[in-house]
DNA sequence: TATCGTTGTAACTATAATGATTACATCGAG
DNA sequence: CTCGATGTAATCATTATAGTTACAACGATA
């Protein structure tokens, strides 16, 4: 099955470094911690900073919080990243036959329980903030 | 983004309409209210056989649910159709840079945050039977 | 037993998202 | 002006999905 991409957990990546790092984050630096090429971290910065979590200084490097650690949620930054047009997670397989009286109505009813599993979620992830993520990151590593 | 298949709501479909229909459904049956292929019905059905839910008369034709309505709840259909090897919705980066401390543990922490996130979304469809789903259905069309 | 409709699958195609990479224009401090 | 960094387009390989054709196997029944 698809899941959700791995986007995600980069840019909880991204946003723990540069939250940790006392030196400027370049994208470089970045992708060397994340281990990936540095054009992947500058996308995900780019949506990050269209989100207002992060802001860049172009030209001389550096990439620095916008927000408090504990203003920027799991919630914020999944709906940075991973959030398609309308929000929903879940597809629905469209033209259904209108004839059939269960063709007609399952979609209505089916995305109302949809809508209410995928808010779970989103309330679940809201509930977590950088500043614990980071804290509890802290915890494993001793100290940095 | 990329969202999760619409094998699930044509899986909901289909176990609707076999609850429903008096007749016998046959694949083909089933394609129409659906407005699919029949090849696509018989995937979704061999899934869905797979892990228990209805039973398929092969040769002959037909598909009848093999557990009562109500002990059939969103997340079975759920894990039938959608779930992955390790049942993991979200992706992780793999393989980040060791030697960094972030890239270190990050994962391990994150990853606690998700299964959270996804335990409270599956907590949800584990709520909604069949029976309530169908019986939605019912009010919306009057009747059948 | 032979037939006929149905299921179960394999094989193939088109489409789309992802992740990685190269290339290059643009920015901005020194 | 120069140099390093960002922003972004273009390309490629990989993978999942959805649809389709084709056909073997099944099983009731004539």
């Amino acid at each position: 099955m698809k899941k959700f991409s791995s986007r995600y957990s980069i840019a909880v990546h991204i946003l723990s470094l540069v939250a940790l790092s006392p030196t400027s984050c370049t994208s470089e630096f970045i992708a060397e911690s994340v281990n990936t090429n540095p054009v992947i971290i500058r996308r995900i910065i780019g949506m990050l900073k269209k989100a207002g979590l992060v802001h860049v200084r172009a030209g001389t490097g550096g990439t620095n919080l916008q927000k408090g650690l504990d203003e920027i949620t799991l919630l914020d930054v999944y709906r940075a990243v991973e959030v398609a047009d309308n929000g929903d997670i879940f597809n629905f397989h469209d033209e259904t036959n209108p004839k059939c009286p269960v063709g007609a109505n399952i979609e209505s009813v089916f995305r109302t329980k949809m809508l209410q599993a995928q808010s779970a979620m989103e309330h679940e992830l809201a509930q977590v903030t950088l500043k614990q993520l980071v804290s509890e990151l802290k915890e494993k590593t001793g100290s940095i």
